[in-house]
DNA sequence: TTCGATGCAAATAGTTTGCATTCTA
DNA sequence: TAGAATGCAAACTATTTGCATCGAA
């Protein structure tokens, strides 16, 4: 038994957790998003879904990663302009996102509380980046 | 002469720099623009400006604010999922979003860059603010 | 009188939804 | 066999673009 199909098990269970179905096309998504790594968009899976199962549609792509959210398993995030990605939610980090080259670096969540701290003191805010990556200039674009 | 006049005036300045023309639709968009104070929405400046000129397009607005992004006056800030904001680039401020009410907070330039610092110290990341707000919660919302 | 700006409609990108049908549990 | 999930097409939101026409300089 690989680890990813020990993953692919609990996402599964994840689906038929609150009354929902594992059909085929939910599993061959999972697959694909598993065998991703995550930082995929929508259509990144679809299109490795359909190398497979021509027919699956767009739609069930984006239905079955919101029922996955739903079950805390995945976390979408919007990186600038263009499509959101999907990652594991159990990495818990936070993103920054480079505007010239589009890099997406990850910051693990202890790093980030002492960001979090900072903004918390001086404007009351609560920083949350989980859901939108933090923009700007990685090392290599700012000095370019 | 009123202050609003002469910004007005430096505005079709502005418009006239590069070769560009000042016409009744894009006086009538930066008037919209000047009397909403910044943070306004292209739906919201057409809804202003169609009340005195009906067949203004909502084309003409994105036009004429891009006419003055290009010319500096005018940034346009992406404040979560939703529409775009225009707001002047004469503040030179940074902004947080709340994800619960929406609320947008100024931050001054020099208050942001300590911040700035910090994530350039940590990350080695240069943040970039103008373009996107940070997400978060304020005060109220995160209490609730 | 030239060429930039306009209105309108259509195109675009990303995502969501309605609905008849399919298939899991 | 009830009802969740699917495919497909159409709707949707925010924005951009093509194009014939209008009008500022």
């Amino acid at each position: 038994v690989t680890p990813t199909a020990d993953a692919e098990e609990r996402y599964m269970a994840a689906l038929r957790g609150s009354g929902g179905r594992v059909t085929a096309p939910r599993r061959a998504v999972v697959m694909a998003f598993l065998a991703s790594g995550g930082h995929v968009t929508a259509e990144d899976l679809a299109a490795a879904v359909q190398a497979e199962q021509p027919d699956v549609a767009l739609s069930t792509v984006y239905r079955t990663m919101d029922a996955l959210q739903r079950a805390g398993l995945v976390e979408q995030l919007h990186v600038g302009h263009g499509p959101a990605v999907y990652h594991l939610a159990e990495h818990h980090h936070r993103h920054l996102v480079c505007q010239a080259c589009g890099r997406v670096i990850d910051v693990s969540e202890g790093d980030f509380d002492e960001l979090v701290d900072l903004v918390a003191t001086r404007f009351g805010f609560i920083l949350d980046a989980r859901h939108f990556a933090l923009p700007g200039w990685c090392r290599s674009c700012a000095e370019a």
